[in-house]
DNA sequence: CTACTTGCAAACTCTTTGCACCATA
DNA sequence: TATGGTGCAAAGAGTTTGCAAGTAG
């Protein structure tokens, strides 16, 4: 998972700004575009948004990086290789929350059974109440 | 579910508009704020788009709709009675296919033995591919 | 009548795009 | 030095809000 790498391969450059986008989604871990650019404005003052979405856009493309829709319509991204994880949104309070992979995968299957549907489970986003709002 | 009695509980008032857009969400079963627009206008050309919005969350409030977001933003809205259903959205052709909760049954219980997390089954929504596309 | 609703227009937020300048390979 | 990339500013889409006029109860 080498940005140099997977950039040039695609006839891409590698820049500082395309560096720090990526480092900003490793280390947010669910960072919308506005958070991922606070982040790289804090370690380089001049970057602008417009070049975030540009950048978190090729990184997605090359697959250095994924997105799920957490809130209302605000896209997160995560890196490509970080564990897969389903996110949980209480609804109540705004907590997001991840389950591992093995509490859907009977989902997963019973939905490519009867309906050949391949899900995306790193960008499965369930919606409800947490433990402490359930009650 | 009359919306009458639903927004007189609460104080609302019941008006041509609101009972409009309650059918339209009823009729499109899955209504972007636009589509729902465009089908009001159909009957009533003077409704404008911003009393749809406050419309739909005032149905929402009193429990008459629910929203889900099916593509990147828009929330799409349908009607509370509505038999439960998950979503399956395929992200290479689009197209948005409906799952029933007993397919999902299994996940919803994991995540409440796991981690004490109430699903919201009807706001739930699946990316990934097609039956069509999958291969 | 009175408070709730609506239409209209303007404001806002988030995201995309055109273009000249800049920097990687 | 030749593209591809960036910053800037402006344009777009979608949604929200203030306010005066309209209307349900």
């Amino acid at each position: 998972m080498k940005l140099d790498d997977e950039l040039r391969a695609r006839g891409y450059r590698l820049t500082p700004q395309r560096q720090l986008v990526l480092d900003a989604v490793r280390t947010l871990e669910h960072a919308t575009p506005e958070e991922a650019h606070a982040w790289v404005r804090e370690r380089s003052a001049a970057v602008n948004i417009s070049t975030v979405y540009r950048t978190l856009e090729v990184l997605e493309e090359v697959g250095l990086i994924k997105h799920a829709h957490l809130n209302h319509g605000a896209p997160t991204y995560h890196a490509a290789d970080a564990p897969e994880h389903v996110h949980l949104v209480c609804r109540d309070c705004g907590k997001i929350s991840e389950a591992s992979p093995p509490t859907v995968d009977l989902m997963v299957q019973a939905l490519v059974e009867t309906h050949g549907f391949v899900a995306d489970v790193s960008h499965l986003t369930v919606f409800g109440s947490c433990q402490a709002c359930a009650r």
